[in-house]
DNA sequence: AACGTATTCGCAAACGTTACCGATACTTTT
DNA sequence: AAAAGTATCGGTAACGTTTGCGAATACGTT
């Protein structure tokens, strides 16, 4: 018979019902619902599953407590020599691993910092992990990255991605596409260190790090101007980037200072793959009246249209000068080498990296610098250099 | 006076000792240990710590149970539509993000997956990072990258901080320093997926994902003589590579098979620095009798070879042949062109991620193949035609 | 009335660590 | 010898989440 676990009453007890397809009763008496429980399975959640060694492994199989333990591995006070070295070399016999989620949980801290960048196809973003990578690891901590893939969304989702795994800080550049800054400011809410750096914006106020982009693209149009070219194209970036905005802006501050005139249907802006750089570049060149110069945004629609010069037989630089801009490996060895302005990515990394461990790092709110502005070299080759210049 | 928080007496209150500079007292009757702890600060643990939003506080404002809050963010059975309704307004509304450092240590899994690569300098990892990247993201998963920097230390210190952090597998290439493997057969014990990709290594039984070194590097020297190249050399890897030692072995079969000697001056084996490029160029074109081609490790040491040539006046291909290992961008531009093998780093990346992903989601132990080689192309430039072939 | 079924929700135990604080056993000082 | 100090160690709450199982309720069926 069935007896109440309650009030051990036998007579009382009648059924229920059923829960999880178990026959389910109750006490009259007492009023008690209950099931009968197999008592054949005491340990139903014992699972097979193979056993990290932990804590509490070593402070059992040398009848410690684990907060001896945790304090011996850590070479904390309140110790003595014998047993921390007993916990030690139970620690390297049991081939221990401390468990980094359980440590981050407690501690609510990752040591990992997280970098969003938009795309892997130049070599821009990979040197500027390079040197962030390097500054990090100096300093103990772990770099995860991700990639949005220039789309909006997936910045959105890769956000919320750092966010859920509770990065300390992060480094972001940001797609072509982004003009909105919810994503964003959650940070700032949040009070999690943020670094914008290259693709950079003005609606959040957070430290950010670029390079002279109107500088830069002054000195190099101007560059192409002293080198005698008259009728300059430009092949820009989307102008939703600062950096395209920037880059046009020091382009038409160099022709306008040096009195020429800009026709408009030469500039052009866009994202180029490699093959919208040539049906762009066919159009500059199959111009009625063609540029004799062309300042590119990048290094690769530049040799693109070098190529395309080749091709046509146009001579470089006789007819036609040409410009990028990053200083990819290739540029140096192509044709009569390629005038480009190079940037300073591994420093770009580094620093942003420097500044957000300075932010983590510090307990309390830190005055930061709201921007650092690195500088570009123009490097210039056989594509522009049509006067001797010594 | 003091009185005992016990029996509240208060005669027979002594001082006993300090604990962590606090006065201690005891009481004789009851033999009661106590601390005065202030009364000014009752909530000791309180931190100033900015709090994110958790489940808890969703539960607690709605006035639901953490486990129905949970149940409803995970889209869950057991819960009404009205009450998921609601829990999913209240956690946008108070910007819930899941800690998924919790969600990490009760799964004890964290969808994750590990690479360690040695260097970055060349764009071979990076590439095999965006082919790897682009899968894992694509099936959920994240990737954390670390470097060994060419390192056997940090390369085990790399992956002791894998294992902290219970990613779920891990993918990598080896340092030419490594010679022990005790590192990674912590995780065939701990049944942690492992694939290693490029530089492999015997001693340790996971599935390995390479290419065809050997049969590269014969017919990239095959075909240097087949164009009326003689006396070859060699600029090899370190031999502590079995990468280095497959090249090797290649440049060794395809002269014999030829029947040229092969003259072990000519072969240098050594991890090539531009600088070390150089210097050991510098060697061998200023040898008595110096070879008519040279087979190079990788395109920055070939590239060294070529321009060194082209100081020097040594006309390219018809004086000296030069082939190199990997297609660098810029391989494609200088000079005559660099003839190069070219390695399919996203398909590695590609092959190793969706490798490790069956792997890691399959519950039970799962047959993988051992080793998979994958294809490389000889792409043939000017740097060594010298026979008009069509 | 007695029983069966379905739906919805709460309790509490894990996951592995850290750190506060109390407890114990000594040694040293008064 | 009492009182005070020192050195070690253990107990336990907390970090934020998932989940098995039982409880409560409502309603339908003999």
């Amino acid at each position: 018979m069935i007896s109440c676990p309650k009030c051990s009453e036998v007579g009382s007890i009648m059924k229920a019902g059923y829960v999880r397809n178990k026959q389910r009763y109750v006490c009259k008496d007492c009023n008690y619902f209950f099931t009968l429980t197999n008592p054949e399975s005491p340990v139903p959640r014992k699972k097979a599953r193979r056993h990290q060694t932990t804590i509490i492994d070593i402070a059992r199989s040398i009848g410690v407590s684990n907060s001896t333990v945790s304090r011996a591995l850590h070479g904390h006070a309140d110790i003595s020599p014998e047993t921390r070295q007993a916990v030690l070399n139970m620690a390297s016999q049991m081939d221990y691993q401390p468990n980094q989620l359980a440590y981050n949980l407690v501690k609510s801290r990752t040591n990992t910092i997280g970098m969003i960048v938009p795309e892997f196809h130049n070599p821009f973003f990979p040197n500027v992990i390079i040197g962030a990578h390097h500054v990090l690891t100096e300093a103990g901590y772990n770099l995860t990255i991700m990639q949005s893939n220039e789309s909006y969304p997936v910045e959105v989702s890769n956000t919320k991605a750092m966010l859920a795994n509770r990065i300390d800080g992060l480094l972001i550049s940001m797609t072509q596409e982004t003009n909105n800054f919810d994503h964003l400011k959650v940070f700032e809410k949040r009070g999690i260190p943020l670094i914008l750096f290259n693709r950079v914006c003005d609606h959040v106020e957070v430290p950010k790090v670029v390079v002279n982009d109107f500088d830069a693209s002054f000195s190099a149009v101007e560059h192409l101007i002293l080198n005698g070219y008259e009728r300059i194209a430009h092949l820009g970036g989307p102008l939703t980037l600062l950096v395209s905005r920037e880059r046009l802006r020091g382009y038409r501050a160099a022709m306008e200072k040096h009195g020429k005139s800009i026709e408009e249907n030469m500039i052009i802006q866009g994202m180029f793959s490699q093959q919208k750089a040539r049906i762009y570049g066919k159009y500059l060149l199959e111009l009625e009246n063609r540029p004799d110069a062309i300042f590119a945004v990048n290094d690769s629609a530049a040799i693109e249209i070098m190529l395309l010069a080749m091709e046509k037989g146009i001579r470089i630089p006789e007819e036609l000068g040409v410009v990028g801009f990053s200083d990819n490996p290739e540029s140096a060895y192509i044709g009569p080498g390629l005038t480009t302005v190079r940037q300073p990515t591994l420093e770009m990394g580094a620093t942003t990296a420097e500044w957000i461990l300075q932010m983590v790092d510090s307990e309390t709110e830190i005055a930061m610098p709201t921007q650092k502005i690195l500088k570009t070299e123009l490097v210039v080759r056989g594509s522009s250099r049509r006067v001797c210049d010594i």
